[in-house]
RNA sequence: GUGGUUGUAGCUCAGUUGGUUAGAGCGCUAGAUUGUGGUUCUAGAGGUCGCCGGUUCGAAACCGGUCUUCCACCCCA
């Protein structure tokens, strides 16, 4: 049989995991400093927790978990033979595998406040599941590498997001990473003052494809899903909106002045801008961009994401504010900011731009040849004592071919080689090889140390 | 969910309009070299040509189905 793991799925080589952890330390390294602490939810949720939450494409792509047991005896015989899959699979699947890792933490908030300090800022880093096909940067298992504050409406956590955003990327090499802000409030005062509140999904959506099919081709979009010509004449000024922040501000203001719910967007995005423009960024650029949307339906407030053109992939992170989260779970009056790094896509950015220059794989210093049981024992004696130290050394575990136990030295790129045999066991000293150079030496252990340390 | 693409040795890939026993490079094993790796040379092992069915005297090649790979759309990190 030929082994193969699911579609959407990997596998990760040494050096992989290596440059991956690479990743997750420095991420988490910026996040503390930030202030937030690391939990942990489960794999898998109740499927109540998360159905309905990501809306009906969300829904279609959350894996399902069937039930133990024998889960179709409780199916009534008329709902299996209508073969309706929708609504059956609630009946035989209890559970689903987490889709993101802000509805869990929602979640979490809810059912652990009474332990929870609030403003509580928390971040996680673990995978998720989406059914999805693949494709370049896409996957159907990916981490995701989260920071959320509950408990605080201040603006300043939109401030302090975007500066996070701009110390990971810059920590790792990946500069002029643009991200783009914009704030839910000002598409929904578009979609207000153009009176088409009720169609706030369809004219986000796609005025997001913008610079995918043109401004004919979201015109047609916007017309085919109801929005009229006359409420797309007023938005126009949006389908050519450049300049600097300070000018699209100015534009939005005049835009936005009869709509309260949009000027307060404006306001929003003014604190912010001029607060980072104030504190400054060290390699990013902040970009106003009223066509950033976003799929996920339960964003409130600022919405961020992440781009490079320096790789053709879609977005490396993303996020936002969202004020009514928690309250699907029953706790009201909580608002939550967060932001999501895609580890899956900065490990391709990365990969792609050489900048996993600094990363190396873990590996003995030393390997101690293996010439036989007596051989071994006596090795072992200055092994222990090297890894007291903290000198990586092995012993190669077999007492094989010589020519076979320095081909094991040389494939895994060990730098140095000692040779223990009859003669060095009895004068109590060792040969080292230098791997690299091919020199050897006579010594006692003493000077082993010091010629390796150095 | 829609459209396209890919599948031959452990890996990367050749394989002529359908024709004897399906090849190469790398890797692996052994030897040249019994206490010395990288280089070189020699030899060897390794294949249900993704799977099922069809066309044909004859299929790795043609046809249908299915799975898989990668890509685009939808959507998203």
């Amino acid at each position: 049989m030929k082994p193969t793991i699911p579609k959407g799925t990997r596998d990760f080589l040494p050096i992989e995991v290596t440059k991956r952890n690479y990743i997750f330390d420095t991420i988490k390294t910026v996040f503390e400093t930030f202030g937030f602490q690391p939990i942990e939810t489960p794999s898998f949720e109740n499927s109540s927790t998360l159905m309905g939450k990501y809306g009906d494409e969300g829904d279609r792509l959350i894996f399902k978990i069937l039930n133990s047991g024998d889960y179709l005896k409780k199916v009534d015989d008329k709902l299996l033979m209508d073969k309706n899959s929708v609504r059956i699979s609630p009946k035989i699947s209890e559970k689903a595998l987490r889709y993101d890792l802000t509805v869990p933490f929602a979640r979490y908030v809810v059912q652990h406040q009474n332990d929870i300090v609030f403003p509580f800022k928390r971040y996680q880093m673990q995978p998720v599941w989406r059914a999805d096909r693949p494709q370049k940067g896409r996957f159907r298992e990916f981490y995701q590498c989260d920071a959320d504050v509950v408990g605080s409406k201040s603006l300043w956590q939109e401030v302090e997001f975007v500066q996070l955003y701009d110390e990971v990327f810059t920590k790792l090499g990946l500069t002029e990473t643009i991200i783009k802000l914009n704030n839910r409030k000002i598409l929904s005062g578009i979609a207000e003052i153009i009176g088409a509140k009720d169609k706030l999904i369809d004219f986000t959506v796609a005025l997001d494809k913008l610079d995918k099919i043109g401004i004919e081709g979201v015109t047609n979009e916007m017309l085919g899903k109801g929005i009229s010509q006359g409420a797309i004449e007023k938005v126009k000024p949006l389908f050519n909106f450049t300049g600097d922040n300070l000018e699209k501000l100015e534009q939005l203001k005049e835009l936005l002045s009869a709509s309260e719910e949009g000027t307060q967007g404006v306001e929003d995005l003014e604190f912010i801008i001029e607060n980072i423009e104030k504190l400054g960024l060290s390699s990013a650029r902040l970009e106003i961009d009223v066509t950033l949307a976003r799929g996920l339906n339960y964003y409130t407030g600022a919405i961020f994401e992440v781009q490079t053109d320096k790789v053709a992939i879609g977005s490396i992170g993303g996020g936002g504010r969202y004020d009514d989260l928690t309250g699907i779970f029953g706790l009201k009056n909580i608002s939550g900011i967060g932001i999501s790094f895609g580890l899956d896509r900065i490990y391709m950015v990365l990969e792609e731009l050489n900048l996993f220059k600094r990363v190396v794989l873990p590996k003995p210093t030393l390997v101690f040849i293996n010439f036989g049981e007596k051989e071994a024992e006596y090795c072992m004696q200055t092994i222990k004592k090297l890894r007291e130290m903290g000198i990586k050394s092995e012993l190669y575990p077999d007492n094989v071919k010589l020519k076979k136990q320095m081909n094991y030295a040389n494939r895994r790129e060990i730098p140095f080689v000692v040779l223990v045999g009859e003669q060095e066991m009895q004068e109590n000293n060792y040969t080292l090889k230098n791997m690299h150079t091919g020199e050897q030496t006579l010594c006692n252990l003493d000077d082993l140390i010091r010629l390796i340390k150095s």
